[in-house]
DNA sequence: CCACTTTGTATATTGGTTAAACAAAGTATT
DNA sequence: AATACTTTGTTTAACCAATATACAAAGTGG
């Protein structure tokens, strides 16, 4: 419905694609470091001081920067301190979980302005949709007034997503080839992103967590399933057809278990959630909460647990690092807030075993988001793209 | 030494830039498509007429491009036909194995002008770097007369690279911290990129062999060890410091063989020549070309073995397509001669283990270029710095 | 011989960046 | 307080690559 990738569809270089380039790079210096003056986005970027003035000036006509008066002087002529109005519009992001919606209202700069959550009493696709139209209406109808509304609407699924927004499987609810971004956007007429949610959970460490200032960047969530978002030169790496990152079913034992995928070994079976029911060790509970809880109280075999499928996690996390050496693995997802348990035999499995260069200036580290990077990263893809749609003239 | 990648380092859009787009388009065009007259280029690029033709005046002027005279018409005037200047200069593509040093001598295109093999009696550093200053001298005085002489000398080595072009970890050869990059340099005073065998294997299949418009593409180069060249969106991946696609020490087995990376279960103890002295099977050789002629005459052990070989050869290879979705799978390296009794097996377990979206528009191939892609990826990466490297403004 | 097509070039225009000069508004020094 | 210097931001003219348009060149087909 909407037209994606806008930027790529040009080949071919022309004045419209210099400005462009300008025109977005003066936006998102503002962007990330304001406050800051016309003359120090000049340095920062290398551009001329009067390219920066004018493109400074459409996007102040265009409200995605304001000039909120005088700053400090270093000598010489008072700066006029420049902002990215992140109050320009807004945006949602969503969460599906399985037995939860949880939903986010952001401005433009990713910060939450309000939080819903909604707990799913089944998962019947026309129940979950109207209970998702009506939170995502709600959460339009109450947000803040703003120039260009509310721009885009960025979902997280448990699941995987191919390049045309289909939801072409999701295990843990039952569903296969939900059209789910075109609904959504022929119902609100806005244009939505979906992804899966390691991939929504890769892009907001990315922009708002641990992993600012990396281009290549392993987020690897750990839940019910283990899925991978693979950052590539600071952007989303999709494969192919959008299929990239399913490393969960990975084999680490080539003749181990059998998986409901129809393979063998694969790494979620020894290092997700689903190794509750099949443990050695007798478990106090079955769900990581809960586990957690225990393990805080000193429960042996919970906290034995915890370790073996740390020691697993490092088996794959070491597969990941040799095959794509990248600045950064994050561990995210339900079972990063079992960090205290996991991180010792998980970091001295990976010490022990990945490549010795691969280790150097290579960083391992648990989600800083918490539970609200899938959501928050899947509203700012929306952000992101809305950004990237703004008209080059004017 | 020289400038590599010169194309990135100016992040903002001026009019330098856009000609430099079109130029580089123009001229890529030519030489994938040539013959081919301007009106061709100009609809096949979607560049103006008039724009066409001032690029190609000045490719013409550098000599990459040359007119070739009339063509035949299409009920209007006769076009003017432009080739792709081969013979405008010539590269140098290397080898180093283990106990040989194979090079060639190419034209622009990547034609293979000149072979040359020498066997390396052993790995002395001083003896094989001074061998292959031989090699190249000869190389180079026998090169045909060219407009730009010889302009560029790509290796293929079998061990990491890091982006300095340093030689880090050559196992099978014992060093380790070479400088190779700027040895040669310096030296023949031309610039040389260097790559690990897998990276350069990968560059030769992308450009004559079975990827070609391919843009993701995974290239795994199963020898005395097993290691990846990553193609994404069209280039050569490698990873945060160079380092990506040593896919060899990929665990299949948590609590495998012990390697001597450390690690355990690495992928190469089970599908490469390292498991020639460790096989359940009593073979009759221990080294892959007298394995494949045993097998050729029906040696059960021999064909037992290869046949296990292909399952573990699979168990890997859908552990990549799982986590990066490529397009295509190559299989290259020595191993790739005995695909005949690799083939079925390994095909047989990524049939029944790679998830089933993965599945769909992939394809898996054993190497067309053979032993040679190597040394025609080095070279042809030579090939594309030069190109890259090309004068703008006459 | 004439109408039409295709190929390629010449010319004027457009629209972006840029250097240089300049204006505005401050600080530092005497 | 006056002067010199700095820093910030705008104005102006120039530059240059792509482009639309017109046109020239060289063919085909009836």
């Amino acid at each position: 419905m909407f037209k994606k990738d806008v930027w790529f569809v040009k080949v071919t270089g022309d004045q419209a694609l210099v400005k462009k380039i300008n025109k977005s790079l003066v936006l998102h210096t503002v962007r990330k470091h304001f406050p800051l003056s016309r003359s120090s986005v000049s340095v920062m970027t290398g551009l001329n001081k009067a390219t920066v003035s004018t493109l400074v000036a459409e996007l102040c006509e265009q409200q995605l920067v304001i000039e909120v008066g005088p700053g400090q002087s270093s000598g010489g002529r008072k700066p006029l301190m420049l902002h990215f109005n992140n109050m320009a519009g807004t945006v949602i992001g969503i969460e599906l979980h399985v037995k939860q919606l949880s939903a986010v209202l952001c401005d433009l700069k990713g910060d939450i302005i309000l939080v819903r959550d909604f707990t799913l009493e089944h998962h019947g696709l026309a129940y979950v949709l109207d209970t998702m139209k009506e939170l995502i209406a709600d959460l339009i109808s109450v947000a803040p007034s703003t120039p260009y509304g509310t721009v885009g609407i960025g979902i997280g699924v448990p699941g995987m997503v191919d390049e045309q927004g289909i939801l072409l499987f999701a295990p843990n609810l039952g569903w296969e080839m939900v059209e789910l971004q075109q609904i959504l956007e022929t119902y609100f007429a806005i244009p939505v992103t979906l992804d899966n949610e390691a991939n929504a959970g890769a892009v907001g460490e990315l922009n708002f967590g641990a992993a600012q200032d990396v281009s290549h960047l392993l987020y690897v969530s750990a839940g019910s399933g283990i899925g991978s978002g693979i950052i590539i030169d600071g952007k989303l790496y999709k494969g192919a057809r959008g299929y990239a990152g399913e490393t969960g079913h990975m084999c680490i034992e080539a003749d181990g278990k059998p998986c409901s995928c129809g393979s063998r070994g694969c790494w979620e079976l020894y290092a997700s959630e689903k190794t509750y029911d099949t443990s050695l060790f007798k478990l106090p509970a079955h769900n990581t909460q809960d586990l957690i809880r225990c393990a805080k109280q000193g429960d042996i075999e919970a906290i034995r647990h915890f370790e073996q499928m740390g020691k697993y996690l490092g088996v794959g996390v070491t597969n990941l690092i040799n095959s794509f050496n990248p600045e950064l693995i994050i561990i995210g997802g339900a079972l990063s807030e079992a960090e205290p348990w996991l991180a010792t035999s998980m970091n001295a499995v990976v010490a022990e075993r990945t490549l010795p260069y691969h280790k150097q200036q290579l960083q391992i580290t648990f989600s800083k988001l918490g539970s609200r990077g899938t959501m928050i990263g899947a509203a700012f893809s929306s952000v992101m793209s809305f950004l990237g749609s703004i008209r080059i003239t004017l």
